[in-house]
DNA sequence: CGAATAGTGTCTGTAAGACAGTATCTG
DNA sequence: CAGATACTGTCTTACAGACACTATTCG
């Protein structure tokens, strides 16, 4: 049984008016130190009880963001990832609204846009791409896009939100038809959005949905 | 850096007469020896390329089966599943046609329907419920099915396999216009199925799609 | 009232399913 | 020719998108 290295780490998404954008942070270790990099680090078997868990603890430490969505992505392997040797890294991915990140309030946490990514260290660039198009192709036909927003949103928001993951404009009328039909959000009473035109119904993500997605049979 | 015991396992799943199964084997090694699991074993990272790599040789030296339509499944890990401590298991699943397994003659392969099985050991169980759900859910949108088929097959055929991985039956003209729109089979001239009855085109997959799946915008 | 955005009613076109017909094999 | 299964043409139904209309706010 040969030594190998394991490891966690979180591709923690959000979506700013940048478009959607992965947190890093500059590496406080060698190999790499003071690369930017993907936050991440090693199991902690005494006292992880999982690799969720490590994933959490290492999010929470790194970021100070506790209780985001977080989903298991894939798992990257192999003798050529790390120079210290043969290396597993159980890639997660969170999303959080952006001003989740805003209010953790660690300069060190940097947000770059996953289309204009720096150079990565290991690879971090593919596990990027991998959150991506995982987020683009869940967002098809679930819930999903509803954590990247605050608590309480609004459906054009969210529209809004779909359309930017997906690159595409969506008919509004049948967008609206389909959040009828998946039947996950609770308007919440009594509170509007303001402007200078007709304020928007808020809505709020029903409890059952905040961990585990609710899926469209036929996609948007 | 806490010691972590790292493993493969692979959930290869085939079609028969009696449906979905998955193939077990009697452990050789303590613990559970002697009992049904499946097919697993420590990453060797002196051999093993990757994990892929290292659930390819399981796959092979365990069952004798080479070149599986393969996929990575998800990682299932922590500080309880196995009583030698805290473990990872990268787990596959691979897709082959039943005369495959027939093929390799190893008598010690064992077939179980997925819907019947034994009490299993580590999160054996779960693992196998989760590539199951994964290949049904991804047979509503994908080519995927045409693995569990040999090279050759014809559309009534896979159509009786889209059928039995959803669990409903498929309205024939809508599953000939996707098949088309799909745009993912090769006739193969001249030959055809016998029997009492009008023979059927014979098919076979092409080429792009033997490793890369073709993915459906609105599913079946 | 005009501008702006939210939300809805309704028509239309496209795609999925139902059904029935033709085609091709065996015995 | 009967029985069986393969394949196809066409009608109907259901759903997605287009469009237009109403609603509600600010200034």
């Amino acid at each position: 049984m040969d030594p190998v290295i394991c490891t966690v780490d979180v591709a923690l998404l959000t979506l700013t008016a940048e478009g959607l954008e992965v947190a890093l942070l500059k590496r406080e270790h060698a190999p790499f130190k003071g690369v930017a990099a993907l936050p991440g680090g090693y199991i902690q078997a005494r006292t992880d009880v999982d690799a969720r868990d490590a994933a959490r603890r290492v999010l929470l430490d790194k970021t100070g963001i506790a209780a985001p969505y977080l989903e298991q992505l894939a798992t990257f392997s192999g003798a050529a990832r790390d120079p210290r040797g043969w290396s597993v890294s159980i890639a997660y991915y969170a999303l959080v609204p952006a001003t989740t990140i805003a209010q953790a309030e660690r300069d060190e946490v940097r947000l770059h846009s996953v289309d204009r990514l720096p150079p990565l260290p290991f690879d971090h660039g593919d596990i990027i791409g991998t959150a991506v198009s995982r987020l683009r192709s869940k967002s098809q036909y679930s819930s999903l896009p509803c954590h990247l927003l605050a608590d309480v949103f609004t459906l054009p928001q969210l529209q809004r939100v779909y359309e930017v993951l997906m690159g595409e404009s969506i008919n509004k009328v049948s967008f609206r038809r389909k959040m009828t039909e998946m039947d996950m959000l609770d308007p919440v009473d009594g509170q509007f959005e303001s402007g200078a035109h007709r304020p928007a119904q808020l809505y709020r993500l029903k409890p059952a949905f905040r961990e585990q997605l609710q899926l469209l049979e036929r996609g948007l």
